[in-house]
DNA sequence: CTGGATCTATACAGACCTGTCTGCTATAGT
DNA sequence: ACTATAGCAGACAGGTCTGTATAGATCCAG
């Protein structure tokens, strides 16, 4: 599956490496911080196989931002099928598995966006797309767990989990999972333990 | 009041005209795409006078935190006093009336953290005690309150705001007053109108 | 009246940044 | 066999960035 791009050729081994290595030093740095230079030779690419596959740097963060919004579709993807309730648990769940891993720093997509302040630049645009699909597979989910209100709640959730990703990265709480799990039994109206 | 620093003399004019521009200036663009040359030519000052006051430009950003952070404190200091669960909802109205403002790019202390990966750096040290303070308001209106367990509902109320503050600026909200009150009375377990 | 603090103006070093360009090689489809 | 695509290597232009240095003006306290 998917080595393919949008056209029948199979994707190019150089764009694949530089997009990887993007990723990592992306993330863990900021995309102001991390030069051109630097990801291509950490690539192993040459810069003019670079400005062959991205016409620019922004075109390099964008295509950066929906690799993050594909695998974020496909974590959740690969959750299997439970019921809808225990579904948005396993979704917020995510959250402390992404903060466990080394070198966490923060939700990828807040981070990208607070070096594009301009809300019409593709790279937001992308950020958008990103928050708007996961904002229905909420609300989709709300709809089959019989929810009152699936929009408001909806609502709810995404600034829970916006919230969630904020709070694991900047003050680290010891018990990030009962804390998501609590913030999720408040939104959701949930009886909380004592 | 207040034109005084540390020591006995009257606070710098041109540092006061520095630490102006630049608030203004982080906050609009963020803090790595706006550079030294800038804000001294719309501080109207002699790069020699900043390099006089501040000693390099992460002092500069670290000074510019401590400002917002003044800031916040003064907002919260003038609401007044009125019951806790309405300062709760009054303190929350803040990030509407922030949201409201024209240029509103998120919350500063957010964004400013993602350009500062290192979390032992002053920039984020200042930063955690911004947060550190906001978290004990929470925890102090809520024991006032009689809030049964202040510390979690403070956490609670934490990540209710910073999602807020994400979800103010990056979804703009049409309703937000009305998020905002929502998402109050979910975690503190009021009942919700239909 | 003298020395220190504050300020302006400007030039400069050294690093780093993005993006372009030239040359050369190898592979694969038509 | 020809040509388009993909790739490597490296130089270079032109800009921006931080931070330092030089040189002089103003003001105030001891």
């Amino acid at each position: 599956m998917s080595a393919a791009r949008t056209n029948g050729r199979p994707e190019s081994l150089a764009r694949r490496r530089i997009l990887d290595t993007a990723t990592a030093l992306f993330s863990l740095g900021g995309v102001r911080a991390v030069g051109i230079d630097r990801i291509i030779a950490e690539a192993g690419v040459a810069k003019a196989t670079f400005y062959h596959h991205f016409a620019a740097k922004d075109d390099l963060v964008r295509a950066y931002i929906e690799e993050l919004s594909k695998g974020g579709r496909a974590a959740i993807a690969s959750l299997g099928r439970r019921p809808a309730r225990q579904m948005i648990l396993a979704i917020f769940d995510l959250i402390a598995d992404a903060a466990d891993q080394p070198g966490y720093r923060g939700c990828p997509f807040q981070n990208a966006a607070a070096e594009y302040p301009d809300p019409s630049s593709s790279v937001r645009q992308a950020i958008d797309k990103h928050r708007h699909w996961k904002w229905g597979i909420l609300k989709d989910l709300l709809i089959t767990d019989a929810n009152p209100d699936p929009d408001r709640t909806a609502d709810a959730l995404t600034v829970a989990a916006d919230g969630l990703l904020v709070v694991s990265h900047l003050d680290r709480p010891a018990n990030l999972r009962t804390l998501i799990r609590d913030t999720v039994d408040r939104v959701l109206g949930a009886p909380r333990p004592v």
